[in-house]
DNA sequence: CTCAGCCGCAACCGGTTGGTTGCATGTCGG
DNA sequence: CCGACATGCAACCAACCGGTTGCGGCTGAG
């Protein structure tokens, strides 16, 4: 597996960086494949707006939807959030291994 | 610990939702401290623009930047990105708990 | 002192985005 | 068959965002 670039990871930060895109990831990771309406159902806003959140996760490769008689059932597709998490554990190591130099650096 | 919200967790997402500063951060965490102008050679915009990608990161909480003599110098703060690796682990854990149950009831 | 670097502030601009309303379409239950 | 339910499509809107230009203010080196 390579390791992920920035320009493939920023569009998955940026379908999770709004808040009602990650409580829906959310929800739909706790309460597995869910539709349309149930997910607008608690939410302050359209079903309509619910539609293009859910949209932009699945533009992003986070979210797959399947249609089931009249409904759409909406559910996680984990690959890519293990992409992303794999992006901000590379980050840190880098970060550690910065530090480590700099510590070095400065014993010397 | 507390287990991080969506309401907290978003902003640090949206920050590195963009290329340009996903770029930044780990320019950043690779190279140790670096300037503006330092920052924005190699990159084909604006120092303001660049400016403006730090502000963001600094407002997200993801970057520390101080004053040295006439330029500035950005640093990552390592604890919010720590918490946003810590959230896609959330999800992950939830997700695969939902899939063991799916398995479960799919069994019985 | 002077000048070249490095930076901050403010205004401006086009494109994207989050959200709405209105309407048309398909599907399940009685 | 018919009505209620779930969804899709399109237009529209205000607000935000990424980026630029222009200018003025410190700071360090010679």
């Amino acid at each position: 597996m390579r390791s992920p670039s920035p320009r493939a990871a920023a569009p998955v930060f940026a379908a999770l960086g709004d808040e009602t895109r990650l409580l829906l990831v959310a929800r739909l990771s706790t309460g597995g494949p869910q539709s349309i309406a149930r997910l607008t159902a608690g939410t302050e806003i359209t079903r309509q707006a619910i539609t293009k959140h859910l949209n932009v996760l699945a533009g992003a490769g986070l979210l797959r939807g399947r249609r089931r008689g009249r409904e759409q059932l909406w559910a996680v597709d984990p690959s890519r959030l293990t992409e992303a998490r794999r992006y901000l554990d590379v980050i840190s190591a880098q970060w550690d291994d910065a530090l480590a130099r700099l510590q070095k650096a400065v014993e010397e």
